[in-house]
DNA sequence: GGAGTTGTTCCGCC
DNA sequence: AGGCGGAACAACTC
């Protein structure tokens, strides 16, 4: 499930391998993931562009393109973008694959077939929804302990839910829900207008801190997540709740529990957060 | 073949 | 009006 780790980890795999390369070709398998255009348009719009940069906002992908256009990416749940040598057998699952003016290819995998892609002038990014309400990047410079209190005061929902909204900060998931409330010590089933100061600060901190612990293990592999060269993370074997129900709590020893909150599973431990 | 999986969006309610 | 919860949806694996 790539969360912001993830897509950060796979922007800076592919960012030496694709910025300054054409995209010679590209071919579509599987029509549905392009939510811009016809196939045939889509192919017109990135065929011959040079690759100017990577970008990575939220869990979205931005490449830019010598044409002022870009190529705007969600992964979802089980999308990959790879790299491969144009050699390569074309595995099951692969949608869209791109052709490089090397030996190269970039291609979009997806197993269960939720992963998006746009072509759009780069003013015109704000068209795509959950692009728009995306709120302040929790490594930037709008995302401060006041704006965070504000965002989450008087808020009736729980906290848990309240993380995983876009709107709030962009790129949390699941997983790193879970793995920021344990960190902060925090019952993810709050209210999140019942956190006090002192508690909205530890979990200010903890968000930043689980999210580049994260990008320092280069992701968590818990199932399909691999980077831009096929390679995976190890922020699996680092995780304190998500996934460990029935084992220990590394902090108090409690078992940990799974249950499920906004219709999503949710991992805490009942002894530590409170 | 039903349950489980998650990010996003929609809808009805208060 | 806007926040909220719940459901729908994407499609596959086990």
């Amino acid at each position: 499930m790539p969360e912001l780790p993830e897509v950060e980890t796979i922007k800076r795999s592919l960012h030496p391998k694709l910025v300054g390369r054409k995209i010679r070709d590209c071919e579509i398998f599987y029509e549905k993931c392009i939510k811009t255009h016809a196939p045939e348009k889509f192919i017109n719009g990135v065929r011959g562009a040079t690759i100017e940069n990577i970008e990575r906002r939220g869990k979205y992908l931005k490449i830019f393109l010598n044409t002022a256009e870009i190529l705007l990416i969600h992964l979802r749940m089980t999308g990959r973008l790879i790299i491969s040598p144009k050699g390569d057998p074309v595995t099951k699952h692969t949608h869209v694959i791109f052709h490089l003016d090397n030996d190269l290819q970039l291609r979009f995998i997806d197993i269960r077939k939720f992963g998006t892609l746009y072509l759009l002038p780069g003013e015109e990014l704000h068209k795509v929804r959950g692009y728009r309400i995306l709120g302040p990047e929790p490594f930037g410079e709008e995302f401060t302990l006041e704006y965070f209190k504000k965002a989450v005061k008087e808020r009736k929902k729980n906290i848990k839910t309240l993380l995983l909204d876009q709107d709030v900060v962009a790129g949390i998931g699941n997983i790193y829900a879970d793995e920021i409330l344990h960190a902060a010590g925090i019952n993810p089933a709050r209210p999140a207008e019942s956190l006090n100061g002192n508690e909205l600060e530890k979990l200010y901190h903890s968000i930043k801190r689980e999210l580049k612990k994260g990008i320092e293990n280069r992701g968590t592999s818990f199932s399909d997540y691999v980077d831009g060269e096929g390679r995976k993370g190890k922020n699996q074997d680092y995780l304190s709740v998500y996934h460990r129900q029935g084992c220990n709590c590394s902090r108090c020893g409690c078992e940990i529990i799974k249950t499920k909150l906004g219709g999503r599973s949710s991992h805490y431990c009942p002894g530590c957060q409170e």
